[in-house]
DNA sequence: ATGAAAGCGCTAACAG
DNA sequence: CTGTTAGCGCTTTCAT
């Protein structure tokens, strides 16, 4: 069933049958009724795949991300699936899984399906991927790390905002010995929190000092209490994590070490997943929308894509990060 | 740059160039050697929606959920991507968000994509979205709801293997006062699971008459443990939940009600979701696979999609559930 | 083994 | 306002 089977009978031309379902001002009522009233009694649906072809637009924008299973990723595909349906757009979704044979597949899988966009909201992408979605012009959206160029978008992400909200929250429920949670040293925006957790501090007089490496894994949450407690230092009253998992980790730990949480210590985390509303107590949290970073992602693509004189320039979008009160803080003990 | 451009550098036909790219035996090597170089050295990648018009296979199947959101579907998303990957297909994922608005347009989307299969793996499909698909004759796969029908698949859910098991462990760790947690009424899945509790309890005359009502959310969870605390009646000592999140809600509840898991409490989830590892104390559930749930849909949709000869009736696979053991239970106490 | 050419389903330029 | 037709990029007969 074409486009040619719907001309016959509602007999018209296939440019007709075209412009009806293309609902074209142009075309007489009279016929776009006629056009419609077969297209339905078959249960007519024109094909992308020809439609994308002869237009050069796919209507498909890709989305690459670390590992769908991560909690950070899921509201954001939803998201982006959602304004998808709305802007009659699909979604390639792809994961790197953190492994150089897959970006290479996902670049390539996007160009295959010639997809109108890309969101690369990886954590770390190889700069050499890129190549062959910047030849081919394709408008790209990072966060954080993107560079200043013609059709590419950046994300730029207020990590200070939130984690000075959260250094000044344990502060005022007087504590003073605030430890913080490292990320990965390799990771750019694990390096941002870190630092805006030692500004943070220094603004108030406090000493950053107490800073444990982490990996943010529960594992590593869990392994850097451990250490905290074990260490010959007076322990700290409260911890600043440097995402969520970690702070999902410390939580662990510090039931497994009859640690009382809020009372004996006060937990914050990073990023505000799904998750942290789950965990005994809830975890206050810097909260970094998963849901708007989709939307300004995809606004960005959708800018870019629909656009036809391209920038010259690169645009940027700001994210700022917040705190969120949970249960996992309270006055410091003693 | 197209596959003729290709085919004038390497001096060949576009017929040649085509059948080099598609590693068709009849090709001398020589020209094959001639037309890659090009290839690689122009970094040129067919264009899969032209390939997909003249061939009628998009290469392209369809995944339909509930949420993204919900905890139960990133493995899923993610398992099947990666077969995706390794089979050359691309996944186009959609969500119905419990939204007969969206159920409606992911249909559309995967016709108007001409999807080469579609998994609906949501709970509880409204059957007469599935007319257009199978008017398509579009291979489907189902979980436990799909009719016998050719081109399409099921995947039949043993619950009672897993949730015998789950009683019979707490019965094994003196038990006698085991409640169940149900979940939606009008979910095929919850009321399988609930009878399956009534069984394996009866079989060890055991009275299942401690059930309440939930709704598969952590609120429910939580208002059900309140429910069962407020009782006159005397307290269960371990509690079987329909899914995790409802184990998780009670867990919350048991945290602030005071009641020791699993000390004064047993709790045991269904389901396993990546999130029953991170609760403290670390959840016992029952198992219900999603990758191997992935797995089966994938391998139901590539055996219907790439066999010649449709058979007459559709195919069953199995998904056996096993209780999985880690800290939320103990023995009964007193 | 290779090439010429038809055609997949659709849109858009052009003519009327 | 409507129809005719070329052509999007590729695969696949059918000749050679």
């Amino acid at each position: 069933m074409d486009i040619r089977e719907i001309a016959r009978r509602a007999k018209v031309s296939t440019a007709t049958v075209s412009r009806a379902i293309n609902r074209l001002p142009t075309v007489d009522p009279q016929l776009s009724r006629r056009v419609w009233k077969v297209v339905d009694e078959l249960g007519y649906f024109p094909n992308t795949q020809a439609r994308a072809l002869v237009s050069g637009r796919s209507r498909i924008f890709g989305l690459i991300v670390s590992e769908i299973t991560n909690p950070f990723f899921p509201e954001i595909v939803q998201t982006f699936e959602n304004l998808a349906v709305e802007n009659n757009y699909e979604i390639l979704l792809t994961s790197t899984v953190h492994d150089p044979k897959r970006m290479e597949s996902s670049v390539r899988r996007m160009i295959e399906r010639r997809v109108d966009g890309v969101a690369i909201l990886t954590f770390g992408m190889e700069e050499s991927l890129l190549e062959h979605l910047r030849f081919r012009k394709v408008p790209l959206v990072f966060v954080d790390v993107g560079p200043d160029a013609p059709r590419i978008a950046n994300i730029r992400i207020d990590y200070q905002h939130g984690i000075r909200q959260a250094v000044q929250h344990l502060a005022a429920l007087r504590h003073t010995r605030i430890a913080f949670i490292a990320g990965p040293a390799n990771l750019k925006s694990a390096l941002a929190r870190r630092s805006a957790f030692q500004q943070a501090m220094t603004e108030i007089g406090l000493p950053p000092d107490l800073i444990m490496e982490g990996d943010h894994t529960l594992e590593g949450g869990m392994r850097a209490l451990t250490e905290l407690v074990n260490s010959r230092r007076k322990r700290p009253t409260a911890v600043l994590c440097s995402n969520d998992m970690t702070a999902i980790g410390v939580i662990r730990q510090a039931y497994d070490s009859d640690i009382k949480i809020p009372t004996d210590l006060s937990v914050v985390g990073f990023d505000d997943i799904r998750l942290a509303q789950f965990t005994t107590p809830p975890l206050t949290t810097v909260q970094m929308s998963q849901s708007e970073l989709a939307r300004l992602a995809f606004r960005a693509l959708i800018n870019e894509a629909e656009q036809v004189a391209p920038a010259h320039r690169g645009s940027e979008y700001a994210l700022v990060t917040n705190l969120v009160l949970r249960r996992s803080t309270a006055l410091a003990s003693g």
